[in-house]
RNA sequence: GUGGGUGUAGCUCAGCCCGGUUAGAGCACUUGGUUGUGGCCCAAGAGGUCGCCGGUUCAAAUCCGGUCAUCCACCCCA
């Protein structure tokens, strides 16, 4: 039996890890400045979370799913999505009587059983927000504004666009729909041969076919979603456009876009870009106030969206954008030379790694030149050299890896020292 | 689920079409280049079941079949 890492899941190795966390905290940062606070969920849920919550015929539930029945005979999921689970957990935990609104932030892995390609893997993390408990307009914006900071503060906000539409309430939908069918159906064989099968199962997909042909056809419809929008609806979305006005949110209306998820009411909207290929989605999102009724809860409306992380941080990779990492940590080496030396060198580390600061040594007994080539290669900007000479003194040289200067001091003085800064004043 | 591409050293790849000496390069790694000093340079070294299985052949990384993995596109989505 082979031992090997299941098709479409990945490790993630050092140098990305640290970048994974950078992102992620950027992202979240802003989200706390907008006020709001972490849930963690379970990864499993009983399926029905996920089916009553995304909607049974979705392709998410009906093929994309890792379900299994477990040895006490109940069906579960590994969740392929954030919204439905944390929905679940405002219902179960009562949020909705704490304050009359909640907002929640999560972050974590997600599965789908998909083919993996560029952009796609089949456990991914997603960074998502959800605002419970408020139907203005306002909370629509304010939402979109916290997505947008956080795209901005990654550096991205020159390489995506924000695109939005409403796709009103079911019913507005299903008229829309309905005329849909009527205008598409005469010119059937026009349409590509996926959009044929989806004038019976999914019409609204055809609206975001890309193949040329069907953007023909659908760029005559003389109608749009927005002519089928209650009046309310439609107070909605121009209240919200507004705001975004307001706040100098570069949006773009696009009534083209539909979301693959069934809870989305009103306002849908995606952070997309043109440089991943065909995985063009790093965030998206929308407002779903019938859900939380749908799940079992008070009724509730509610925002939120979801970002990609890895997509946003393959983007940030391919648009070379450097996320100005926090200080790099300073490092000491401490080396040792002779056996006698090697103990006290590890004491001496251990010391200075209880003042705080990042301390690397050497276990073997290695020569002068090769610690040093480490010392240089891992970044240390000063080196503790102890040696027979040193011992011998009660003393250790204390080396400036930049300017290469170097001095020794009597070893007590260590003791004294305070962080990294102390260095710095003795060379 | 459907189509196409690719699997050779830790990494990026050459070699394959036109089978034939010990399978290569760059980067990375290790050790040296006078006694205890890094970055540059130089030298040496280590590292490979040529994805796997089978077939053709005197001979296969190279040709053929299968298989697995991976990537890309469709689809779907973050």
């Amino acid at each position: 039996m082979k031992i090997a890492r299941l098709h479409g899941f990945k490790d993630i190795c050092y140098p990305e890890t640290e970048k994974l966390r950078l992102v992620e905290s950027s992202i979240t940062d802003v989200f706390k400045r907008f006020g709001f606070s972490e849930i963690t969920i379970p990864i499993l849920e009983l399926s029905g979370v996920y089916s009553t919550g995304l909607g049974d015929t979705t392709d998410i539930v009906q093929k994309e799913m890792y379900t299994f029945e477990t040895k006490g005979g109940e069906w579960v999921s590994m969740r392929p999505e954030g919204t439905a689970g944390v929905v679940r957990a405002f219902i179960e935990n009562s949020l909705y009587r704490k304050s009359p609104v909640t907002k929640l932030y999560y972050s974590g892995e997600m599965f789908r059983y998909e083919k993996p390609q560029e952009g796609r893997q089949r456990s991914f993390n997603q960074i998502g927000a959800e605002l419970f408990g408020s139907r203005d307009p306002l909370a629509d914006s304010d939402i979109i504004a916290m997505l947008w900071l956080a795209i901005t503060e990654l550096g991205l906000s020159d390489h995506v666009k924000l695109e939005l539409n409403s796709i009103g309430k079911p019913l507005e939908r299903e008229r829309y729909k309905e005329s849909l069918i009527e205008f598409l159906s005469p010119k059937k064989d026009s349409l590509c041969e996926n959009c044929q099968n989806r004038l019976s199962t999914n019409p609204l997909r055809i609206l975001d076919c890309k193949t040329g042909a069907c953007r023909e056809v659908t760029s005559d419809i003389p109608f749009s979603i927005h002519d089928h929008l209650s009046e309310q609806s439609r107070e909605h979305l121009d209240a919200l456009l507004f705001s975004l006005r307001e706040k100098s949110i570069p949006y773009r209306l696009n009534h083209r876009i539909v979301r693959g998820l069934d809870y989305y009411t009103d306002t849908v909207f995606e952070v997309t870009t043109d440089k991943l290929g065909s995985q063009n989605a790093v965030a998206a999102g929308g407002r779903y106030d019938l859900l939380v009724e749908r799940m079992g809860g008070p009724q509730t409306p509610a925002v939120g969206f979801a970002m990609g992380v890895e997509r946003i941080m393959l983007l940030l990779e391919k648009t070379g954008t450097r996320r100005n990492s926090p200080g790099k940590k300073q490092i000491v080496c401490v080396i040792h030379i002779g056996e006698n030396a090697r103990g006290v060198a590890v004491k001496i580390a251990d010391g200075l790694r209880k003042k705080g600061l990042r301390v690397e040594t050497e276990y073997e007994n290695k020569s002068l030149k090769s610690q040093m080539r480490k010392a240089n290669r891992t970044g240390a900007t000063y080196s503790v050299i102890i040696g027979e000479d040193e011992l011998r003194k009660d003393l250790f040289s204390l080396r400036n890896m930049k300017t290469g200067e170097e001095k020794s001091f009597p070893l007590k003085k260590l003791a004294d020292l305070e962080g990294h800064g102390d260095f710095r004043k003795l060379l």
